[in-house]
DNA sequence: CATAGCCGCCTTTTT
DNA sequence: GGCGGCTATG
């Protein structure tokens, strides 16, 4: 074990108060959180007084295990703020006024109960879509924005429709004893804040609060961090400004900037030191950061005396990319390298379709870290809802999901008569089935199906304490799902796979040492309820084996946190990365995201970094030519001219000389200058990026949409107003 | 009431 | 290019 460096240990050894870690990347910030809790227990400290929040499930386990090799920490709660809140909310369930058995929603079940409210109040979903108005609600919980403040500050009109969704949205979520995402965090900020006796006991058990990744917290999360050490201040935030990438998700940069103004008597450590990386990856990770003007300045300082290796490599199209990258793989692979050790990064999920077909070709194992899509397939969510409805019958779109799969002659037609009927008697739709005799409307033959759907969840209801495997195993034979599956032949062949990979999961957690210990030390026994709430908080990152010899797969957001000795990171075009959805207020903030982005991606590298544009990309079916990313310039001003001709096919030369071709002078193109172009028509200038023969026009067109050109394919008319 | 087939929608990143 | 939801048909 490698021996902590000054500022490591100083941060280490920090006793009472705030301290804040400004740590590069691969400068041992997450090393220096486990040391700290070790610190801490060997100077008196119980574990159960410590809490450590991490960014994803997948780093709380890792600093779990950790921490358990430093002596015993068994007893720290270690974990997401998420899953801090699930506890917190059990536990506290009656003074936040929900039930504990509460379900959390997913996406899906939130964009069912979106529309439903959007119903509610007479808005047609084409102007009031349902993702925008989740992505608004979401950023209004964030903010610790509730429906009725949010109502009284609501004036232009779509403000208040919105005010309209969000209240009965949440009406509806509390109706079915549901929480989303937010809720989690929400609930908790408000618990806190306003009942002294939740805060004072929870001051009182966790007396020293350390929290990764701080750059990433949103409102929310900063003010349940602030409320948690508001007895003791005994906090201590590690991060890096410069890796914050969840903007668009409600984190605010400020969080950690301003730590020193929030904790005035702060102890500051900052760790620029980068154990991680070689020099030459180092340094184009500087020159790329240092273009976003809105930072700290700060130098990565390089510690290895390797100098790592960094290639940029331009490429036809996405299909010689992934072939190229597949066939440089096998070589590293000839050479001795584990697959285990690279990793390809990418800006969107759908990028990552060209790189398998081309590992499949060429025999390279690979997994795809994307967790959650295990738990999206539909057998999945059928079986899921059934052990949702058992814990807590109030969950109506669970309920709603289960009650005729497998079919059993009960349509929209009847369902609408039992909802109506739980409505007029103010009961829920789970216990009107129970009542289904009583519903005059309904035939006897109707009737008599509801009757035995209701026993069966009854008789379920009876083993819904106990583990989660035992009763997942009995849902899926008894409710017939497993027949249904079955009758389906070799398509459903797979399906039952996966719900025996299910089941599994849910023994190994049964059989897991509870994570949870109480006050005297002993283990917690988790039940069905844990089982489900866990899962429902998996993210993609949690996905990621890193036991199996594979290269992995992922998003630039996923690869936070992690490093490998090979990077590749594809797809460096104008419109990916940066992605132009990030463009579209013109935001210079945003742009500066991506930059971050792209920056975490090229820290994660240990000794070679290949990223890769293509010319002609094929994006939703469409093949257009694309513009290198700007951010290549930024990394090195003279990329192009180091471009290798090699590096393109043979029918590709011809093309790539017009590349080369660099020679003419670059006419100066001013924001809102009105321009015409051969397909998109008539526009304006909307930023202009002065890279001389390379220079890239960003316009927005009078179609809507906002294009980067590049100014010499571009073929741009200037336009007098 | 079930099923198949079609249309139209979106599609950045995720706890 | 993929999925969810709607409609028409049996």
């Amino acid at each position: 074990m490698r021996q902590l460096t000054d500022s490591q240990s100083q941060a280490v050894h920090h006793k009472d108060g705030p301290l804040l870690v400004l740590a590069g990347p691969g400068s041992g910030k997450t090393r220096v959180i486990t040391h700290r809790i070790a610190f801490l227990i060997e100077s008196g400290v119980r574990p159960y007084n410590i809490c450590a929040i991490t960014f994803t499930n997948k780093a709380a386990e890792e600093m779990r295990q950790r921490a358990y090799s430093f002596g015993s920490s068994a007893g720290a709660q270690i974990s997401t703020f998420h899953s801090l809140c699930v506890r917190i909310l059990r536990q506290y369930s009656t003074q936040a006024g929900i039930k504990p058995g509460f379900t959390v929603y997913d996406d899906s079940d939130q964009s069912k109960c979106v529309k439903e409210a959007i119903k509610k109040c007479e808005l047609d979903t084409s102007s009031f879509a349902p993702s925008k108005m989740l992505n608004a609600i979401s950023t209004l919980k964030n903010k610790l924005v509730d429906p009725e403040t949010f109502k009284a500050e609501a004036y232009d009109f779509f403000s208040n429709k919105l005010s309209k969704v969000y209240s009965h949205y949440q009406q509806l979520l509390s109706e079915r004893n549901g929480l989303d995402f937010d809720d989690l965090l929400m609930k908790v900020a408000f618990l806190i804040r306003d009942c002294t006796e939740v805060r004072d006991e929870l001051n009182n058990r966790y007396k020293y609060l350390l929290i990764d990744e701080y750059q990433d917290t949103n409102h929310a999360q900063y003010t349940i961090a602030k409320y948690l050490a508001s007895s003791h201040n005994n906090i201590c935030a590690a991060g890096d400004p410069d890796q914050s990438i969840y903007r668009w998700r409600g984190a605010d940069i400020k969080n950690i900037l301003a730590f020193e103004t929030d904790y005035p008597n702060a102890m500051v450590v900052k760790l620029e030191e980068n154990f991680r990386s070689g020099e030459s990856i180092l340094r184009k990770a500087d020159n790329l950061i240092a273009y976003n003007k809105n930072r700290k300045v700060k130098v990565l300082v390089p510690t290895k005396t390797e100098p790592g290796f960094v290639d940029v490599s331009g490429y036809s199209d996405e299909a010689q990319e992934a072939q190229m990258i597949a066939e440089q793989i096998r070589n590293l692979a000839l050479k001795g390298v584990s697959l285990k050790d690279v990793a390809i990064f990418y800006r969107v999920n759908a990028m990552s379709r060209v790189i398998e077909e081309a590992f499949v070709r060429n025999n390279i194992n690979y997994q795809i870290v994307r967790g959650v899509e295990f738990y999206r397939r539909k057998e999945i969510r059928d079986l899921l809802a059934y052990l949702k409805v058992l814990v807590n019958p109030d969950d109506e779109v669970s309920l709603l999901r289960i009650i005729n799969t497998p079919s059993r002659g009960i349509g929209k037609v009847t369902l609408d008569k039992v909802k109506y009927f739980a409505s007029v008697n103010g009961i829920s739709m789970f216990d009107a089935l129970g009542k289904a005799g009583q519903i005059s409307t309904i035939s006897k033959g109707t009737q008599a199906k509801l009757a035995v759907v209701h026993n069966m969840l009854v008789q379920f209801q009876k083993d819904a304490s106990g583990k989660a495997a035992p009763i997942a195993e009995r849902v899926f034979k008894e409710s017939g799902l497993e027949k249904m599956l079955q009758a389906e032949g070799i398509e459903g062949e797979n399906s039952l796979e996966n719900v025996s990979e299910l089941i599994n999961a849910a023994s190994k957690f049964d059989q897991q040492p509870a994570a949870t210990v109480s006050e005297h030390g002993e283990l917690v026994e988790t039940n069905l309820l844990d089982f489900l709430q866990q899962i429902s908080l998996f993210s993609d990152a949690d996905a990621y084996d890193t036991s199996t010899e594979c290269v992995a797969l992922m998003t630039l957001h996923a690869a936070k946190g992690l490093e490998f000795d090979n990077v590749f990171i594809i797809g460096l075009e104008e419109g990916i990365l940066p992605h132009e959805r990030a463009n579209i207020s013109g935001d210079e903030d945003e742009l500066e995201e991506e930059r971050r982005l792209f920056f975490v991606g090229i820290t994660r590298a240990k000794s070679a970094l290949y990223i890769s544009f293509a010319k002609y990309r094929t994006i939703r079916g469409q093949t257009l030519r694309s513009i290198p990313s700007q951010f290549l310039y930024e990394l090195d001003r003279d990329f192009e001219k180091k471009q290798k001709p090699e590096s393109y096919s043979d029918s590709q030369l011809e093309e790539y000389s017009d590349f080369e071709d660099q020679q003419e002078e670059s006419e100066e193109f001013k924001t809102g200058q009105l321009v015409r172009h051969g397909s998109f028509g008539l526009g304006r200038v909307k930023k202009f990026v002065d890279m001389g023969a390379n220079s890239i026009v960003q316009v927005q067109f009078n179609t809507g949409k906002t294009k980067s050109l590049m100014l010499k394919y571009a073929n741009l008319t200037k336009v007098d107003n």
